[in-house]
DNA sequence: ATCATAATGAGAGTAAGTCTTATTCGCACA
DNA sequence: TGTGCGAATAAGACTTACTCTCATTATGAT
């Protein structure tokens, strides 16, 4: 099998459990009981979640330990934030643990779902970005393409 | 000429305060004073704004009316705002008061900046957001392309 | 098992942004 | 050029997403 998720994940839930583990402790960061249900709580959704969503679908976890851990989290590289103005951050696995994709934001109900692109258009918007970078000094890390739109619950009115 | 700035605005400032007036009446807004210095504070400044760049940059504006002017202002098409997840959302014009353009967002001091690419690239990237967006029953409206990484500024360190 | 250190969690604290309301302004019409 | 009504303003109270504090608890190495 090559995907064990309706969404794209590249790694098994063994996998991703031993890639944050390593990823963790490259940081000295310590892979706790708490740390482990919020990844499970993330992996489950299967597309971007808020703090709320997290806390409602973990009810043992304490919200300060959540935002705490998501910070952890994202310092260490397992997760991204994905702030796109709605009231609460979205976050989801970092790239190599799940693969890189682009966002459809919903302008109405802030909604946010993943999508994927070529891999041929994906090298030409690196390379052209790239360039401008060089021209500014700039040091890229990584891009973001997100659609910013109408979701089909919200309908194009 | 083909631009009256350091940044590149298709509009002179007449026709910037002529298109902006438009389109809040458009919207039955109308431009006041307090609107209009708004609008030359974020001309004057060339790049995105935060709200305290532009409460400096025009002490007589109040705080609460620049909330209150950036959201008309949003709402009428002729700003955007930008949440890159620093404290402050920026704040820059709409479309076609600028021309389209993506930014780089320095991950270290929340700065940004913009840049241009080229014509080709944009279409084949819209082309390829049409088709994913269609697929999910998605209304497009506009792309976002950033850059993420660190500015001259603050170095790759 | 023990110990040093990191992690937890409850609640206080911070601050960006919004809402309320009395006052003022701007436009239409006379 | 006046008059009046509805929109705009501005000051500050309010909301709330998120962070900080700190006493307690869990973790992993020896």
């Amino acid at each position: 099998m090559t995907s064990n998720r309706d969404t794209d994940s590249p790694l098994s839930t063994s996998d991703l459990h031993a890639a944050v583990s390593l990823r963790l402790a490259h940081h000295d960061y310590r892979y706790t009981q708490g740390r482990r249900r919020l990844v499970e709580a993330i992996l489950a959704a299967g597309q971007p979640v808020t703090l709320p969503d997290i806390v409602v679908a973990a009810p043992g976890l304490a919200p300060s330990s959540v935002y705490r851990n998501l910070d952890v989290l994202e310092r260490s590289g397992v997760v991204n934030r994905i702030t796109a103005g709605g009231d609460h951050a979205y976050f989801e696995f970092a790239e190599p643990l799940l693969s890189h994709h682009h966002h459809l934001v919903c302008v109405d109900c802030g909604s946010i779902e993943d999508v994927f692109l070529d891999d041929e258009l994906e090298a030409s918007v690196d390379q052209s970005l790239a360039e401008v970078a060089g021209r500014a000094g700039f040091t890229p890390l990584r891009h973001s393409l997100d659609l910013h739109g109408r979701c089909a619950g919200c309908g194009s009115g």
